[in-house]
Parts: structure tokens; C-alpha cells; sequence
DNA sequence: GCACTATGTGAACACTGTTCGCATACAATA
DNA sequence: TATTGTATGCGAACAGTGTTCACATAGTGC
């Protein structure tokens, strides 16, 4: 992607929109969310404070792009092993749910950007998208496919599934829950949380 | 110069560190969560921003003590929710999931905060001690009392309907979940969301 | 070659959390 | 009552933050 002069740096960056992304995403996962700074992205791409300016609004739209970019990661995770399953015969529904947990206990600060509510501009377009493609494989891999493809419609039964998920990720994160445990015996009690789950899925679908 | 108790303000204010709980929870009502400020604290009481470092070693910890609190304000909602099914013969289970998600949707902020590892000392022994006691509420309220009390053990079914609720306030609060939506409306949600749950909740219960 | 537009810069500004020496009030004791 | 000790509040400072704005530089189309 850089394909600038090799000597001295080049006045203008070539990528910077995207490289101030990286750079929050280096920062975030290093020293935590709340310790990304714009003068901080600056620095480490090594660019003056105010350029980023240039590219977003202010640091609320950068910290926007960037959950943008994390819930499209989110969704590819999930794909892939949402593919996996069905290409190994496994359990689709287990599989998108366990990677969802698994994802938040990997890339914590990604996964505390996509819902930080009050530091992102959660309106904006792309963002919604983003977070309406999470939801829409979140139906498609939970109750499996109602094929209503409105992602604002869902039976309970499917909100329940989410909620389960996100709230067991959630937890594991941001709260109590299995403190001092390892990844592995926290994605143990996902599989077991999963499959207590199990028995609410089937049977009758009211809406919510 | 120095003019005395002339007025009615004097030197020392008498429950600073208590006060400035409260102008936490007045700023982060109003204005929400990221924008609480130790100053503007400090202002709203009326005293010096360096005053604060007297009663709190620094932001984190007054936020700290402030979650803290909010956990005991939930806990007491559960308390009085489950109480209040008891007497009238309701379902104590769907009363403390109520109340948990109530909660949240009514003081957004303080649920925000009692979650938000990242702006807390979530070692704290209070902050602990105040999430032993809503977690043992969780255990007691919903699979109905295994009579474990260690808050860190919780069986599948357990974890399965904390991660519910807790999932679902934080969509709610914090997702995109119901965005347009009024409280009524989620609180409808919320309760078709715990029935779905119910065929979960009996049957055997594995260990988690 | 020239203008046009996009992008990066440096110096400001108001505001933040935090520290420190000092000021003030209260409580206990002589 | 006077003195002393301790808790509490104050004001001025400091580095760091987000943001703005006039200006500088580079790439693009004529």
C-alpha cells in the first residue's frame, strides 16, 4: 500500500484514514480503549495532531469508523464458522454463538468500541449497517432463518439467543463473571451455556 | 478578606465525598456517562476541583465508589421486585429479570457504569463485595436457589439467565436493539424474551 | 505551465486530571 | 481558655487533551 518515495517521508501520507484506524487499534489493544488519544494515533503514524481532522469529524467519528470496522470483523468471525459447521457437519447455531464469546475474549477493546454508545456516533450510516448485518447472521444463525430479512423484526425467541450470547460475552469482559479463569475454561462455560440454551429454541415462535 | 461563615456557605462542607456522588449521578443523568468531569463535579457542589483528591485517590476511584453504589441500587430493586412477587404469589424468577432490565432502561448511566471495567478499579473490595451481592441475588432469583453461596460458582442454567437479562438491558441500553422503541414496548420485549427462557430453566442441571 | 483541490502543519485555545504548599476549621487535651 | 494535632478545603501550577484555523505542500486536470 505505501508506495511512496523511499527516502525521506512524503508531506502527504497516502492512507491515513485508514493507518489512524490501525493505530487505534494497536493503541486500544495495547493500553485499553480509554487510554486511545487522538494526539496518540497521530504519533504512533506519525502525522501532526490536527491532519486527522482531515478525515474524520472529530474523535467520536474515528472511534465510529472503528467500531464500523470491528463489527465487520465480528461478522466475518462469524461467517467462517457459521461455513465450518455446516461444512463439517456441526452445530451452526454453537458455532456462531461460540465465536461471538470467543471473539470478545480475544479482541476486548474491539468488542467494547462496537456498543461504547456514548463515544461513538451510533446513527451513523455505516455504523448501523454494520450493526444490522451483525443482526441480521445473528437471526440466520441462532432460530435458524425465519428468512424475514428485516433485521428489526425478531420473535423472542431469537432475541433471546443474542441477548444469551451477548450478555455471556459481555459479562466475561466487563464484569464478574469467571474472573481469574483461562480463555479455554471460559469458552468451556459458553459451550455449556449454549447448550442450556438449547431447549428454549425449539417449540413455539410468538413474536416479541 | 477571608470572609467567615458570613453567608451561609462554610469552609468545610461537611459530606463532600457523598456529595460528590450524588453531582456524578445528577452529570451523568443529564449530560451521560463520558461526560462526567471531577471539575464539574467539584463545581456542582460548589468547591475546588482538588478538594475531590481529599476523599477520592483520583477519578477512577470516585467512579469506582459510584458503581459501587449503583450495584447496591440494583440489588435493592431485585430485593424489593422479588419481595413484592412473593407476597402476591407472582413469578419471583420473571420479577428479578424485570427489574434487572427496568433498571437499566431507566438509569441507563448508572448501568453503564457499574459495567465500565476499563473507567473503574474493579478489584476494589467494595466494588466486589457489592458484585458478590448482586450475583448471589442472581443465583437465588432466578434458578431457584441452589443454596450454593459462592457467588463464583454458577451452574449452566444459572449463567444462562444472567447472561440473558444482562444481555438483553445491554442491548438495549447500549445496542441496537428496539432503538426507536418506547419502554413500555421493550418492557414487553424484556418479558416475552424471560418466557422463552422459562423451557430452559427446568430439567437437569449440569454443572457449568 | 497554471490553477484547483486535497491533504498535512504549527500555533494557538479552552478544558481536563493531578499535585503541592498553604489556609481553615474542628476535637482533644492541658 | 489556650494549645496542639488532624482532617479538610483552596489556589496556583503543570502536562496532556480535543479542536480550530490560517498557512504550506503536493497531486490533478487544464
Amino acid at each position: 500500500m505505501t508506495r511512496k518515495t523511499e527516502g525521506r517521508r512524503p508531506y502527504h501520507h497516502g492512507n491515513l484514514a485508514e493507518s489512524l484506524l490501525d493505530a487505534v487499534d494497536e493503541l486500544a489493544g495495547r493500553f485499553g480503549l480509554e487510554a486511545v488519544t487522538l494526539r496518540g494515533c497521530a504519533r504512533l503514524v506519525g502525522v501532526a495532531p490536527s491532519s486527522a481532522f482531515r478525515h474524520y469529524a472529530d474523535k467520536r467519528a474515528l472511534l465510529t469508523a472503528f467500531a464500523t470496522r470491528a463489527l465487520h470483523q465480528l461478522c466475518e468471525a462469524m461467517e467462517a464458522a457459521r461455513a465450518l459447521a455446516e461444512r463439517t457437519g456441526g452445530d451452526g447455531f454453537r458455532a456462531v454463538g461460540l465465536s461471538y464469546v470467543e471473539f470478545a475474549l480475544n479482541r476486548p477493546a474491539l468488542f467494547r468500541a462496537m456498543w461504547h454508545e456514548e463515544a461513538i456516533y451510533s446513527s451513523d450510516p455505516d455504523y448501523v449497517a454494520a450493526a444490522d448485518r451483525l443482526s441480521a447472521h445473528l437471526k440466520g444463525g441462532f432460530a435458524d432463518t425465519l428468512a424475514d430479512d428485516n433485521p428489526q423484526r425478531f420473535s423472542a425467541q431469537e432475541l433471546l439467543a443474542w441477548s444469551a450470547v451477548h450478555g455471556l460475552a459481555s459479562l466475561f469482559v466487563d464484569g464478574p463473571v469467571a474472573k481469574g479463569e483461562s480463555t479455554d475454561q471460559k469458552m468451556k462455560r459458553a459451550t455449556g451455556v449454549l447448550e442450556a440454551l438449547g431447549p428454549a429454541l425449539v417449540g413455539p415462535r410468538p413474536e416479541a
